[in-house]
DNA sequence: AAGTATTTTGGCAGCGCTGCCAATCGAGTT
DNA sequence: AACTCGATTGGCAGCGCTGCCAAAATACTT
């Protein structure tokens, strides 16, 4: 390609239209005054030289103190887990929509990365940055508080954010997941996890969970916690274990549908009836736990309208504040 | 926060530091030569005023008519779908060990929105672009080539591309496919699939196989398609439909495991024995159909793989090719 | 000690665009 | 016809950083 050629430039478009760059420029961002013979003469300049304009040059050119760059900082914990994509989904329609760009960054759950990803993006002069979960590091709040930009924390509201913060309980999800399954005559129950050091949510969920079990005077039998990521095979093998283990549970809760999907195929491959032998109890509300002979007992949560209220806030401004989308319970089959 | 207080400069780092701006900017790339005594001091500098580079000054600074910015765009057509949260986990993870920062649009299958997202991406300099897909308007092609930057397409090999392309057959992949059933003793094959329209790969696939069909003397005996996007819900549907309508099949090739699973969902709610009584097929060697009780029967794709060579040849510049990284048939036990 | 490499350093002109402000143009006023 | 006022337009100084090149400091020779 043409490497060798210079690029076409606002300068170049001024020259061939006529006009000045700075006539030129206000064309093409349509704000100032300018006639709409002057708008159709640089229309056609543009079409003629294929000028693409420079967003690094118009950024840093702008109020650079202020919001940059039309560009916008996310960073999520992982790509694997369903979950993100669909806040990336909701991120990303609403940013496009208001015109803005995104720029992603993955931690892989890690504080110290999530440090250097919002160096790296602060070093973009984002309009905003989007970060998921309330915990970070100290450092890493110093940065964003120095940096002057609006921050959105993502998903959780159990505890004080930065600035926005939109997502729901996850204490409130395990106590809801508890009350359900107490409600439903369940007494014997067992709990199959992934990485809770590394997914703090999840370890929030356990805790509402074990803490609501605790009130009504049952608590929780037994737990099988794997170190791995959560995944549909992962939940069937540590479901296996923990029955090899306590075989007498008559309920299991799971940190997630991916690990729930698991102890539903383990459950399959031993011919167990569920719910009367075993009831599974989720979390996540899965498009695939909708499709099972018996839909899985679970909790919807509102991820895709998480992304989209978190860039419509950022984008609109407005005052720091909490918002709590809630969630709901669905009851299923499994439960 | 601070939006009034100016943001710190490189100019007050040398300020700060006693040195030059370009002796300062020199150690902060870490290129050059430097003295250990100066670079200590800048450290010390940047670390006491909490210094950002600004990296839009930087890339407009830095020979802009070359690959400008440490940015690299990205276009997928979907998050829905699996596939592309794999693609990104491959890419961002890649990019970030070579230093790059990914801005990524999504097309929703929309060659229009496609070409949109790729003027937006162009106008941040980036140093090359990644797409999807062989198929773009002549338009989005028109501004790739005047962008004179690396374009990766990923997924598909089935056509020429336009610089680098990462990928395999799709239509090896529906022949592989074919061929495994037939040569397992199945005859009256059916197909169900989602949106060909939208998703030519997988419009691809259903050509590979439906030829490898006719040439063994067997055709397709039944398909049904749905419009909506391929998910579990979908498949299950689809697959009642196709055997209310031609019950007597013996197998059914699906558009994609997500399909898939909703046909085994299917089939466990009639009681019909998998893969007596109707065989599965999928497409995408996805984790969960790797925990069922039996195990789905499956292409297996090098997603993750894809991304990753792909950032990786983008990084390191060479000659335009395309790579094939072929597939696996995974044996399964529905087919 | 004088001279020649080599390493370190600083000055300054842009990169392409926008903000500011002054200049120009038309049309309406008196 | 002289004058006012709003709509258009152009000139130019940066935005913060890097590339280029010359200057200064240091090291090595003979």
């Amino acid at each position: 390609m043409n490497l060798h050629r210079r690029l076409v430039t606002l300068a170049d478009v001024a020259r061939e239209s006529g006009f000045g760059e700075s006539t030129v420029s206000r064309v093409l961002r349509n704000q100032g005054s300018f006639s709409k013979r002057t708008a159709d003469r640089v229309a056609e300049a543009v079409a003629k030289l294929g000028y693409v304009p420079n967003r690094l040059a118009g950024s840093l050119a702008g109020n650079a103190a202020s919001a940059g760059s039309q560009l916008v900082g996310i960073v999520i914990p992982s790509l694997a887990n369903i979950v993100f994509p669909d806040l990336l989904r909701g991120l990303t329609g609403a940013l496009d929509r208001t015109g803005f760009q995104s720029v992603i960054g993955v931690s892989d759950y890690d504080p110290d990365r999530e440090e250097a990803l919002v160096a790296a993006l602060l070093s973009w002069r984002p309009a905003g940055l989007v970060l998921t979960g309330l915990e970070h590091n100290p450092d890493t709040v110093a940065l964003l508080r120095a940096a002057g930009i609006r921050v959105v924390e993502m998903i959780d509201t159990d505890g004080p954010g930065l600035d926005l913060v939109v997502g729901f309980s996850n204490r409130a999800v395990g106590e809801a997941s508890a009350a359900h399954l107490v409600a439903r005559g369940y007494r014997r129950i067992g709990y199959v996890g992934h990485d809770i050091l590394r997914d703090l949510r999840a370890g929030k969920r356990l805790a509402g969970f074990e803490a609501a079990l605790q009130g009504t005077g049952y608590g929780l039998i037994d737990r099988e916690i794997v170190a791995e990521p959560s995944s549909a095979t992962a939940g069937r093998a540590a479901l296996d274990r923990l029955l090899d283990r306590t075989p007498d549970l008559d309920a299991v809760y799971f940190s997630n549908d991916d690990m729930a999907l698991g102890g539903y195929f383990c459950c399959l491959a031993r011919g167990w009836s569920i719910p009367h032998r075993l009831a599974l109890f989720g979390y996540n509300g899965l498009d695939i736990t909708a499709a099972m002979p018996q839909p899985l007992s679970t909790i919807r949560t509102p991820r895709l309208r998480i992304g989209e209220i978190a860039a419509e806030r950022l984008a609109a401004g407005g005052p720091a504040e909490t918002i709590d989308l809630g969630f709901a319970l669905v009851a299923g089959a499994t439960a």
